[in-house]
DNA sequence: TCCCAGGGAGGAT
DNA sequence: ATCCTCCATGGG
């Protein structure tokens, strides 16, 4: 890949637990996923060759009618890989800049050297996803959506006889019952709020896309209005969803580590402690929460 | 059986 | 502002 800042740990950055989109779908080190491509839906496989820091990603590249130009389709795919997979972030500078400046944060370096802040394609798609992180596992809510998926996403079917199913648009998850989609997703109390986060935007109460040219503070609260929507959740959609790298999620891991390992145990307050990170780490802040929050989750600290 | 998972809402203090 | 409790669901 051209004009990439410094290495990347593909299968470390997909199964961290992001959430601009369900993880995914891994086989060994190979990793598939579907997106529309300038209105086309493509299915694409990727590996990562070479190592972490001297790499190449292989891509297959599977659409849904024969006659589409490859080269257009490579091209696309090409600028999608770049930013759904922060490609551009100045990784090495990242580490230069704490290696000495935070010896806490620098000791998470050793072992997720690589990953990577992924991106959200469609903000709605990264919206739902956060609410249907809230008090669950990443096992979980990913289970959920790809439910949500299989029974209320359009289908789409690919040159090589294999079909997928997209993330349902906002116009069909509006019309449901809250209890007909839990039933089917086994997503419990989080119906209600995915449903009605549907309805404010079909009904254009709510415009996401707005979200993106006002201020970090200003995004927040209008988030924090929506159901569902508490401070973690608008924190990863502001990070995941918007691409604002000083939004610092605060959940059960980050909220133990940064008390463990940044203030000597002291319990200080979720809300102080997603200011402590915005502090300290500013424009890396987002970056700082998710090495912690990585490395917590592996260490199981 | 209890506790936990990338929490949020509503209420009481 | 901070501290309850409840909210579904499945895994350990």
């Amino acid at each position: 890949m051209q004009f990439v800042n410094g290495p990347l740990n593909l299968t470390e950055t997909v199964l961290s637990g992001q959430t601009p989109e369900p993880e995914w779908v891994r086989n060994g080190s190979i990793f598939t996923d579907i997106e529309i491509l300038n209105g086309t839906p493509v299915k694409y496989i990727l590996t990562q060759m070479g190592d972490t820091d001297n790499f190449s990603i292989e891509a297959h590249a599977i659409t849904g009618k024969p006659t589409q130009h490859s080269e257009e389709i490579a091209a696309n795919l090409r600028n999608h890989l770049m930013r759904v997979l922060g490609l551009k972030d100045d990784l090495t500078f990242f580490y230069r800049m704490y290696a000495d400046k935070d010896k806490v944060l620098s000791v998470t370096f050793q072992n997720l050297r690589g990953l990577r802040l992924m991106r959200a394609t469609d903000l709605f798609e990264a919206l739902i996803c956060s609410i249907l992180s809230q008090n669950n596992s990443v096992r979980l809510w990913n289970r959920s959506a790809r439910l949500m998926m299989k029974e209320y996403g359009r289908r789409v079917d690919f040159v090589d006889g294999s079909h997928e199913f997209l993330f349902p648009r906002p116009e069909t998850l509006a019309r449901l019952n809250p209890r007909g989609l839990r039933s089917k997703t086994s997503m419990g109390y989080r119906a209600k709020p995915v449903v009605m986060v549907s309805r404010m935007i079909v009904g254009g109460e709510l415009d996401l896309s707005k979200l993106a040219s006002v201020s970090y503070e200003e995004a927040k609260d209008t988030l924090l209005e929506l159901p569902g929507v508490g401070p973690k959740v608008a924190d990863c959609f502001l990070l995941y969803g918007l691409g604002r790298v000083e939004a610092a999620p605060v959940d059960v891991w980050i909220h133990r580590i940064v008390s463990k390992l940044y203030l000597r145990g002291r319990k200080a307050s979720r809300t102080k402690t997603g200011e402590f990170l915005r502090e300290r780490f500013r424009d890396w802040a987002g970056y700082a929460q998710l090495y912690l929050f990585d490395y917590a989750r592996r260490e199981k600290v």
